[in-house]
DNA sequence: TTTTGTTATGCAAGTTTTTGCATAATAGGC
DNA sequence: GCCTATTATGCAAAAACTTGCATAACAAAA
């Protein structure tokens, strides 16, 4: 839906190749927009095609060539058209409460191992993004001016993951009640 | 990625036709897995020529004919073995937080505007929510049982919606501070 | 009585995303 | 010397999803 966008956005800030892109993906924007390389390349092509964006082929001694791409002008307007333009309410698509709905027809031990497996996930990146924060906190006052709005969508990631924690305490409460206590071994 | 078995999911609980599900989807598991009316459509088209799935038509006289779907032996063996298998992370593809991470190319009145339309529908979304909560509070304790799981869900939408709530106040603070204070008005 | 809303289904075309495969150079560890 | 990881790009096919259109009966409100 919007991983034009999202390039646009990114390459505006900071031209550079596919794969820059696709690392950049995978440690800011990549929070809350996800895509694989394939499409990354996919899309500058597509965006080049659509003239928003423009590339020049760096040859490289020690590494593949790479392509450099970069905003054009005709770009730089279609990313303020479309911040302009209202954005839909996102839109939640989630197999693991779909498994949970449907939990009954499982065991509790089996639903108990796949909260474990999200729970370490959900840790590892409330600690990622927290450590994100931290050094945030560390930046000089105009360093933090000019990027307090990614800094308002890191608190959107640190919010939600704390909150998804807090239920998947919940739910480990609800999950052992389901269990009968089982006897202290030994004795 | 799991449309598929979000259906057999719902037809597994009671048998029904693709408006009935479209409609379900809207309501409960809705909530966290979207579908249109026409991909469902496919994909119980799909999932009966799979084997998971049969159906007979039912003519109605006041009504458009049906076809009334319902698990076959497969369908139900393939909703266990999905149910044993770990599901992905979900990954979070969120338009908003992509203009609002390019939100210091846009005006500080836009996003308020956008907030505000977001804060209306997440506002609103709770409410129901909260209304489906107190009427599960209000079931006989053998309902709320057979709905435990259901529950759970829930309570992540719950959950999810106040943090995402409390959030947009920080972001409206935030906004606020980047415009300087206007001069009362008169006087 | 005309319009709007609900019930009921689906095709066709397009867009978006995923999965699988493929290439190629270099650096570093074992 | 071999294996793995990183850098760097991309095609092709399939799956998943959206958008636009189409039909048709009836009920209720305007």
């Amino acid at each position: 839906m919007s991983l034009k966008h999202a390039i646009l956005i990114l390459l505006e800030s900071e031209p550079g190749s596919g794969y820059d892109l696709f690392k950049r993906f995978k440690d800011g924007l990549g929070y809350f927009w996800n895509a694989k390389h394939q499409q990354v390349y996919l899309e500058l092509k597509k965006l080049s095609e659509a003239g928003w964006l423009a590339f020049e082929a760096q040859t490289q001694d020690t590494r593949p060539d790479k392509k450099n791409y970069r905003l054009t002008p005709a770009g730089h307007t279609e990313l303020l058209r479309w911040l302009g333009e209202p954005v839909q309410p996102n839109t939640i698509n989630d197999a693991l409460l779909v498994k949970l709905y449907a939990g009954a027809h499982t065991s509790p031990d089996n639903l108990r191992e796949e909260m474990q497996r999200h729970i370490a996930v959900h840790r590892k990146t409330l600690d990622s993004l927290l450590s994100i924060e931290r050094d945030y906190h560390g930046l000089p006052a105009e360093q933090r001016h000019a990027l307090r709005m990614p800094y308002l969508t890191l608190r959107r990631g640190i919010l939600g993951e704390q909150s998804w924690l807090q239920w998947a305490e919940e739910v480990e409460h609800a999950l052992q009640d389901t269990t009968p206590a089982s006897p202290p071994p030994g004795k």
